[in-house]
RNA sequence: CGGGGCGUGGCGCAGCCUGGUCAGCGCGCGUGUUUUGGGUACACGAGGCCGCCGGUUCGAAUCCGGCCGCCCCGACCA
């Protein structure tokens, strides 16, 4: 993209309402807006992370073995009566009327859809065991929305449903999917922590939470070192290995985790010191099993090897996305601004161009934006260098390729790095080929 | 949902208590000159139903009432 014909408006001062970084740089650096309280706009360069950000969740899903669908985000209240939860769910849940007068709600969450999808057409264990997911907009009516995007009302939300014939097998489901997201936020550049959770309102008997650490984080966590040491992202797991399976999250589980609330201070010190962490994080996902209770309340079974009626044993699996990306911001940014992490950046790079109007830099700048193409973000306006350097580093690209009339005449550019900020001369193509 | 606060050009704010050239300042934006590798300087200029409705008054951004919106702290959550 050319930034002088593009919709970005980064911000010099930040807006009273913003008050964590995360807030702060989104607006800053003109990823977002506010349409209301809890509700964004994407922008082109905050849609790209958002997207960047589905594909890594999406990639992991589909490795998994879970297939993806698409659900509606209106649903009928009939399903959330015939689960007991349309009344159980409080007013955290948007109701609404159509012109017939029918209710309706925007979905919090879907698991009663996807029951409802799976009894209408999964009849025989041969069909299962199954994992679906989608990646949808979710209304949650939270009283006080804040921290931007971190805890709006309306999110994207990746969930996804297991259908397994019996415990085991949702175990196996349940496992898979928490390593399938451990490799999800590392491939984001973060660290996550399973740490054992309360199921909430979905109810059932095992969850987890995944919380990733960040200085400016919600909670308190407290950690065993050996979080930082395990390998899970490798070729150490097969995902459809039940026995790797369970030997990863035997992994996950022995250790020592929790946030402030369950955090328990007797057997944090038995803990040796050295291997005791504590820091700050962000919880971006959350798993659960929670048996029949959705499958039994409304009438979904399937027959089973003796031909007798089998509720099926189901788990849900959310991840934020919408959040992950104020996440990631969380966790890495400085006094300048963002640093993307690689994988996430809406571009690779920017192009400053130091001397817009002066032939050979607008030559080489014309070169290099040729062979990045979307890849990089090309600052072709009319600025003063000191604007331009000012806002490369508030928009975080991964890196910056400085292309000024000291160099410009000799052939080479100056090539920085976001993180870490090292800058180093080089000839136009080395600079590309670093960064590509 | 309890407690607190705020709505004045795109952003940050002053003005309100003590109604009357108070509609202003900085940034941003436009034009010109200047500068030319870290948000340059100067000049000129565009831009505001002072959140909305009603009331008090000769006169309301300013006082009163109602409504709407937004933010912060707490209890709750992907």
């Amino acid at each position: 993209m050319r930034l002088s014909r593009s919709f970005v408006p980064t911000l010099k001062e930040t807006p009273a309402e913003a008050q964590i970084v995360s807030h702060r740089l989104m607006l800053r650096a003109g990823l977002v807006r506010q349409t209301a309280a809890g509700i964004y706009a994407w922008l082109p360069a905050g849609f790209r992370v958002l997207q960047n950000i589905a594909a890594i969740v999406r990639a992991e899903q589909d490795a998994a073995g879970a297939q993806e669908l698409l659900m509606p985000t209106i649903q009928p209240a009939e399903l959330w009566r015939e689960s007991g939860r349309y009344d159980d769910y409080g007013k955290e849940m948007l109701r609404l009327n159509d012109r017939h007068e029918r209710d309706l709600v925007y979905g919090p969450t879907n698991e009663e859809m996807i029951t409802d999808l799976f009894r209408q057409s999964v009849k025989s264990y041969r069909e299962l065991p199954q994992i679906v997911y989608h990646i949808q907009w979710k209304f949650r009516d939270e009283v006080r929305p804040r921290f931007g995007v971190m805890r709006g009302r309306e999110f994207l939300m990746k969930d996804a449903y297991s259908f397994d014939l019996d415990y085991e097998g949702a175990v196996v489901s349940y496992r898979r999917m928490m390593l399938a997201y451990m490799r999800t936020f590392r491939r984001m550049g973060l660290k996550a922590i399973p740490m054992q959770a309360e199921s909430g309102p979905i109810g059932g008997n095992m969850s987890h939470e995944f919380i990733i650490l960040a200085p400016t984080g919600e909670s308190e966590v407290f950690y065993d070192a050996a979080f930082e040491e395990i390998d899970y992202s490798a070729s150490g797991f097969d995902i459809f290995s039940p026995e790797d399976l369970a030997r990863f999250v035997g992994l996950m589980t022995t250790h020592y985790a929790a946030t402030d609330e369950k955090h328990e201070p007797g057997t944090w010190e038995k803990l040796a010191p050295e291997r005791q962490r504590r820091g700050r994080g962000i919880e971006v996902g959350h798993i659960f099993y929670f048996g029949t209770k959705y499958s039994a309340a409304m009438g979904f079974t399937v027959a089973g090897a003796d031909g007798r009626p089998v509720a099926p044993e189901m788990g849900s699996y959310g991840i934020g996305v919408s959040r992950l990306v104020g996440a990631v911001i969380e966790a890495s940014h400085d006094e300048a601004g963002i640093i993307w992490p690689d994988a996430v950046a809406p571009f690779r790079a920017a192009i400053l161009n130091l001397r817009q109007g002066d032939g050979t830099c607008d030559r080489l700048c014309e070169e290099i934006y040729a062979k990045l193409g979307l890849a990089a973000l090309y600052d072709d306006r009319e600025e003063r260098a000191g604007v331009k350097f000012a806002d490369a580093d508030l928009m975080g690209h991964p890196w910056q390729i400085i292309v000024g009339p000291r160099g410009a005449a000799a052939g080479t550019v100056e090539l920085k790095r976001r993180a870490g900020g090292e800058r180093q001369e080089l000839s136009l193509d080395s600079a590309l080929a670093r960064v590509l």
